[in-house]
DNA sequence: CTAATTCATCGACAGCCGTCAATGTGTTGG
DNA sequence: CCAACACATTGACGGCTGTCGATGAATTAG
């Protein structure tokens, strides 16, 4: 029931007028990595062992309370950067594979090109 | 006087943890395009002849008040992603080289090598 | 079964930001 | 000069969202 945000939802920037749908939707997915506790957290979890975290070994680093924590890792899950495992009592985090590639490719590989 | 977001401001995302201040730089560089009506101008401006646009030329195709396309136009030139020039009585815009280029970099070009 | 642990959810608050109408500033044309 | 044009600025409003404390839900340990 989760809304991907992340999936072929980014058409180039800049090789045309984009819609307002598609600007819609890709101004979305910028927005859910567009804030310094969700950026910290995508290099936290894939810079642990194994490339995955459960929130409490991320709650300290990030000097925000738990809620909060939670609130980031669901924000991420549920546009797609994040993928969810839970073992126990704990919920484990990894890296959704190829969902930044997604939107860095939506900001145009042919920048050198110029017009 | 401006404040230039994007200058050599953004460490890549995954290659490491972040630290807080250079998370904030990127989040701030990420959240000036986070913006449907800003993603369009981009490519607006970008697709029309000599990929240059005057203000008048954006207020129809964006569909939103003279003032609001005023205020996202400037708010893309103090970040670093448009140059401006006065000509006349009208403000010319032209996309600054390479400024997508630094945030698409900042998005890990190492996405494909897996842990 | 009970207590402790781990995480998610809820409700509330404050600050930020996109939007517009109204107005101001500078330039061109007659 | 004066009127018209192009654009920027101001002030105000409404909605979104990041943050937290308090609480709830699920799992494990004893």
């Amino acid at each position: 029931m989760s809304t991907p945000v992340i999936q072929l939802c980014c058409p180039p920037v800049l090789t045309g007028p984009l819609s307002q749908d598609d600007a819609e939707q890709l101004a979305a997915a910028l927005r859910v990595i567009a804030d310094p506790a969700r950026l910290r957290l995508l290099g936290l979890i894939k810079n642990q062992p194994d490339a995955e975290a459960c929130t409490c070994d991320l709650v300290e680093p990030l000097g925000l309370s738990q809620p909060t924590v939670s609130h980031h890792l669901k924000v991420l899950y549920e546009a797609g950067f994040l993928e969810r495992e839970k073992r126990g009592r704990q919920t484990w985090y990894r890296l959704a594979p190829d969902s930044l590639g997604i939107l860095r490719d939506a900001l145009d590989p042919n920048v050198h090109q110029r017009a």
